[in-house]
DNA sequence: ATAACTGTGTTAGTGGAATAATACAGTTTC
DNA sequence: GAAACTGTATTATTCCACTAACACAGTTAT
């Protein structure tokens, strides 16, 4: 069964979205992986203190993207090839290291001065 | 005159908070300077394409910082002291990397593995 | 078979973002 | 001083993302 212990919800951003990355980064990180299976949504929705249709919104999108199979009645799992996971983890590093990068060359941040604070800060998330 | 030539609109984020956050890194990166004039409410509008009161949301979320000064009939300016600038930076640069790094981490990418992506990228980003 | 679960679909409410149309007052420029 | 700019304020409206509440149908376990 898939875990959501150490999810943390963050104000700012759709708790679906939150609920998509969550499992796309489990999948990434080896955390989750293919045929596991999913908390129900009423089961999520109750642990993460949201409503069912924002965890059902949450897994259609993963669903309409092949990630998940759904079966009326029955538990939904992850379906994932090595090549999913592969373009999941290309997507997502890019997205995220791209929104970085553009903002700190915006804020006039030399190479050098980002790789101090890539340090700096990957120390300070140590708890995790 | 403050620049909005290479502002690029991106859909996801309010309109009005793009605009602080291109004004808040020009600071940062020294591009926008103390006592620089803004164009006005009307002028930027017709320039980005949007409703006057989105750039009037901005200008004033940014004046009630104490950022900008406003006096009415006179065009708008920046107000700045070599600490406010020294705090934005440390509030900025603070957010993008704690975002980046979690992501990062999250994703159970290691340190060395970080500063690799943040190399190709920077690259990557280089044509601004 | 029945109870308790599962997924799915429909409908409705809420809030924020963005737009729009004005109006008024101060300043700059000529 | 007149015209053309500036900032400020008000009100209403539209639109959509997000969340919520509920009903319905299939599956599983006993």
């Amino acid at each position: 069964m898939i875990s959501f212990d150490n999810f943390t919800m963050v104000d700012g951003s759709p708790i679906y979205q939150q609920i998509i990355l969550h499992i796309k980064r489990g999948v990434i990180a080896g955390t989750i992986a293919d045929g596991d299976e999913l908390p129900s949504r009423r089961v999520l929705s109750a642990l993460l203190g949201v409503n069912p249709n924002t965890v059902q919104k949450a897994y259609k999108m993963l669903e309409d993207e092949g990630l998940i199979a759904s079966h009326s009645g029955a538990k939904s799992c992850m379906v994932l090839t090595a090549d999913t996971v592969r373009s999941i983890k290309l997507e997502l590093v890019a997205a995220d290291a791209r929104t970085a990068v553009r903002a700190l060359r915006q804020m006039g941040i030399s190479l050098d001065e980002a790789r101090e604070i890539l340090e700096k800060y990957w120390e300070g998330e140590e708890e995790q």
